[in-house]
This record gives structure tokens, C-alpha cells and sequence, in this order.
DNA sequence: CTCCAGTAATTGACGTGTCAGCTATACGAT
DNA sequence: ATCGTATAGCTGACACGTCAATTACTGGAG
């Protein structure tokens, strides 16, 4: 017996992280696919026209933007050039800062995201809160917080809005 | 209050559906990096190298491959022609089908699977594993069964290993 | 044998993501 | 003022994925 195994998954564990792997992925593509037919608009539009909505005026920094989804610039410098092509969302320059570009929501954006969101919050919660009993949707909250504890710390943090104080007057969104 | 909104998820359920999310999102990306630091390999290498190291002769028909991966053939076709360039695998001709492309592993890609698969599994139990409780690693098990459960049927069902008689006779692999 | 529908695998176009490097501006120290 | 470094954003190269179309062969119906 190679005493050098010791830190090595059992076949059990090894099955239950396959399948954990394999099913979140499958997950995540059928909600994919389902908002791109629905609606057009894959998941990446989906999150910069959702944080679009909710910024005052409808408008944000690039940076900002960029550290309210947790993505990394040049991803979001590609992405928006997509999107912009698309007349989704506009690029103009600050004012303050002429280094700076301010990313603002074109009619298009915000017609495309008004359409997008019902459907996409039906879906997860047909595919993720219908799935689950209500145990099992606790406990996979708790396994995300667990998860997020043990992982390495990253540089790309979700940016953490400052919790607002009664918990039902936002608009409801994913 | 619009009766339409009944089927929509509640905040709470939002927040554990984010925070599962992109949670999962950062544990792959993690375990992709350390991955790639650590042996060079994608874990889509890995899977490959994994599936065919495991098949009899280390060769395998392309159309096999891609069921066991559950792949579609075309996402095989170009990560076999990038794994190709580097040497990690070879694609020779049936002799039985000559439309079908037989790929067999090579020196350089049973090397690198060999280098990884250690690291890879100490990984996957410091990353998921060890984050967990027992009951908590059950109930990811349980949850990962019910949300496979309830999603649409998919065209690439991941092939079935005909389950092996005494469960502990085969090499440990994710 | 000939035709043709079906199958194996590849290809090209294009969206998406990362990394490394570039440009332009900002701004504190001198 | 000017020098140096930091910051904002963009770009190019390349890996990865999907979709639709293509190529080349198989195998049965006539």
C-alpha cells in the first residue's frame, strides 16, 4: 500500500465530484441556451445590462463596472465591443478622468434586458429552486459558503453591495 | 401586488442561487489554473488523456472518445487537432471504417497524464473534499442527483461505465 | 452496379475568456 | 515644470466552445 495516497479522494468522493462537476456544468448550459433563444442575449450580456439597469442614470464607469461583475478589464473591454456593435450598450468618454470611459445603456439594452429578465428568473427557478427541496436548497448554500471559504483567496472579489437595510424594496434580480 | 410574480424565485432564493453560482464558477477556474501551472494540461487534456489512457491499447475511435467525454465531435476535432500539435496524442487512420480516425496517446501525453493525475486528485480533495463536512459532501451528492434529475433531457449524456463488480479492483481517476 | 440516405470526422466563422503588452492620462515628488 | 510611476482602458494572440456546412466513406434499395 503506497502510504503516498493518503491525501487522495476515495472513489466515493471522486464520484460525488464528478457528478457535482458535471451537473453544475450541464446547469449552467441549459440556462445559457435558454436565455440566448428566449431572449437573445447570452449570460455575460445578461450581467452588464443588469448592473446597467440598476447604476444611477443607467450609466458606469468601465472600471466600476468591471469590479461589480468581477471581471477581469480586458474581458469587459471585449465584451463591451461586442455589445456595442450590437447596440446594446454605448461607449463615451468622462469628463473627469480622460483616461476613462463611461459605459451607458442604449434603448436596445434596456428593451433586451426589460424582456430578458422574467424568463431567465423562471427558469432558475425551474431548473435550481424547483429542483431542491427546501433543505437541499439550504444546504447548498451552505456548501457554496464552504466551498468559498476553502478557495484561495482571488483577486476578482464580487463586489459586496452594502446590504440594504430591509431586504424586499429592490428590484428582484439575479 | 402583481399575481404574475408567483413563479418567480424570492430574494433569498436569488442570493443562494448567485452565491452557488458563482461559487462553482470559482472553483472550477481555480482548480483549471492550478491544473495548467502545475502539468501544462486543460482539464479538457486531462479528460482526454484520462479516457484514453484508460481504454484498452490507449487508443480509441474518435466518435468513442467523444461519447465518453460527452462531447460533441466537432468540440473533439479541435481540441484533439491543439492536443495533436502538441504532441499529445496522434490520429491515425481505421482500418476498419476508413471514414473514422483512430487517436492513440502518445509518449508525451501518457507522460503528462502521469504527472497530473496526482496533483490533480490532491487538489480536488484540498478544493472540494476537505471544504466539506461528511454530511455536507452527501448532500452536494444528493443535490448535484436532484438538479441532473430535473433538467431537460440532453442529446450528450455522459456514457455510462457499466458499473464495475467490486467497486475497488480499478485505478482512483476523476 | 448505381443511387442515395446516413454516418465519421473535419472545417470555418464567430462568441467568449485569459494573458501580456500598449497607449494615454493622472498625479505626487522633486 | 518635469520626471516617474500608477491607473484606465484597449488590443492582439491564442485557447476553448457552438453551430452550420463540408468531405469522404458506408451500406442498403432498386
Amino acid at each position: 500500500m503506497p502510504g503516498s495516497r493518503r491525501r487522495l479522494p476515495t472513489r466515493d468522493e471522486l464520484r460525488t465530484w464528478r457528478d457535482f462537476l458535471e451537473t453544475t456544468e450541464a446547469l449552467r448550459s441549459v440556462l445559457a441556451t435558454r436565455l440566448q433563444s428566449d431572449t437573445g442575449l447570452s449570460p455575460g450580456d445578461y450581467g452588464v445590462l443588469l448592473a446597467l439597469s440598476e447604476a444611477p442614470g443607467t450609466r458606469m464607469r468601465s472600471s466600476e463596472l468591471a469590479a461589480t461583475l468581477g471581471w477581469e478589464r480586458s474581458r469587459l473591454s471585449h465584451h463591451l465591443g461586442r455589445m456595442e456593435r450590437r447596440g446594446l450598450i454605448r461607449r463615451e468618454k468622462t469628463p473627469a478622468d480622460s483616461r476613462g470611459a463611461e459605459i451607458s445603456l442604449a434603448a436596445a439594452g434596456a428593451e433586451a434586458f426589460q424582456a430578458a429578465t422574467v424568463p431567465h428568473l423562471r427558469a432558475v427557478r425551474e431548473l435550481f429552486v424547483d429542483a431542491l427541496t427546501p433543505e437541499q436548497l439550504t444546504a447548498a448554500g451552505e456548501i457554496a459558503a464552504a466551498l468559498r471559504e476553502n478557495l484561495p483567496a482571488q483577486k476578482n472579489q464580487r463586489a459586496q453591495k452594502p446590504a440594504s437595510s430591509t431586504a424586499s424594496e429592490e428590484p428582484i434580480h439575479s
